[in-house]
DNA sequence: GTCTATAGTGGGATAGAC
DNA sequence: GTCTATCCCACTATAGAC
């Protein structure tokens, strides 16, 4: 049992960073299953045996990946926020930018998406493992809730970016899904679904409404604890 | 390329039924990632080779599950639409007969689901190859709908099928990573999901909620195309 | 702690003879 | 349609150099 995971020294983290960013461009060149762990090992100009020294498996390596999207979206959602105010252009706005950044890895998305379905794969976005990056993506969509113009109680305002999370997810979902070209049709329920929720909160207001959306928010309080 | 995949002959189909049976029982007994295909082929009493001359791969091995269980909710849910006449009860009824089905194979699922979640693959509930389980599926919503006491406008009451599919999707997401014992916070969102369901197609007769109502109709209906 | 080289194992999938 | 033999590749094991 080698476990280092993390390197304890500059020279390793080099040899790591290396061995990912090899991984990085053959997965996007070939696709992920047609990337060999020799391939990659060959490419970062190191052993087999060492390339596993440092990553426990080729799926650990999606996980780079993710932090890498994760770090580029916050970058593009950051000039979003920075410039509008209003909660739908705000929304929208940060989706958008998310397919922006993810859309030259469509296919290779698709490709190694089932690794992240499964739900004891440290890969699931809901597993212990992927927390940070979790709490980092929906950090973003509180800033689009906080920063805006958007009126509502309390209780949903604050349970909101959770769920905007959430609906990201739902429509990475579709993306995965999706073969319409350029994943128009993602862009396409972007748009029109961020208008709706725009106008679902602001229903909450009326009185009739407003006992739902206390029970939803109930309900994702409950199924969270 | 054999692609013989459905038998010509009676014979055949008995090779074939053998295999899909002796590998439900392994995948039962040991998991999905467990059992080898070697070991199926051996346990049907065939060689290796043949198993493949039957089966395109280990994974199309599991829409037979698929097939079994849908089989099984199926008659579950006629019990239930044959005794119900709200659509509350209806819906909570054929809902909760699913995961009564299911509930065995809870640890199983977890396993190969990320199978059912590659896009590309004829297991993902939404390819070509899945439409006669998934209509099958929907209809069941469809009888749901159309023999309970539901009053709501002719567009909504048309589109509900699908979209009661789709959220049942969804509660088998939440399903596979439910980790609660017995499943019961699947329970639990099965039927305060249901009764908010309710309650919100009723108040699609208010006018102001009404206009939200169709646009979610319309983008359902335009994603769809 | 970092790295190489080499030799395996196990299991999904295929080729080609019969 | 069925077999045997083989391929391919993720992954492991080990022994040792620096």
């Amino acid at each position: 049992m080698p476990e280092p995971a993390s390197p304890k020294s500059a020279r390793g983290e080099q040899t790591r960073a290396a061995i990912v960013t090899a991984a990085l461009e053959l997965f996007r060149e070939r696709g992920y299953e047609k990337t060999t762990m020799r391939a990659i090992a060959d490419s970062a100009g190191v052993s087999l045996g060492n390339a596993y020294y440092y990553v426990a498996s080729k799926e650990h390596l999606i996980q780079a990946f993710y932090d890498r999207m994760q770090v580029e979206h916050e970058a593009q959602a950051a000039i979003v926020l920075a410039d509008e105010t209003t909660f739908l252009r705000r929304l929208a706005g940060v989706q958008e930018a998310f397919f922006d950044v993810a859309a030259p890895y469509h296919e290779f998305a698709g490709k190694f998406f089932k690794n992240a379905a499964e739900p004891a794969s440290p890969l699931s976005p809901f597993s212990p493992e992927s927390e940070p990056a979790r709490e980092a993506s929906i950090a973003i969509f509180r800033q689009v809730v906080v920063g805006s113009d958007l009126k509502a109680p309390a209780a949903i305002l604050i349970e909101l970016p959770e769920l905007l999370w959430l609906m990201h997810m739902g429509y990475v979902l579709f993306w995965v899904h999706d073969t319409s070209d350029g994943q128009r049709r993602t862009r396409l329920l972007v748009q029109r679904g961020g208008a709706l929720v725009d106008r679902l909160v602001r229903l909450t207001r009326l009185p009739g409404v407003r006992g739902v959306a206390e029970d939803v928010m109930g309900l994702v309080r409950t199924l969270k604890a």
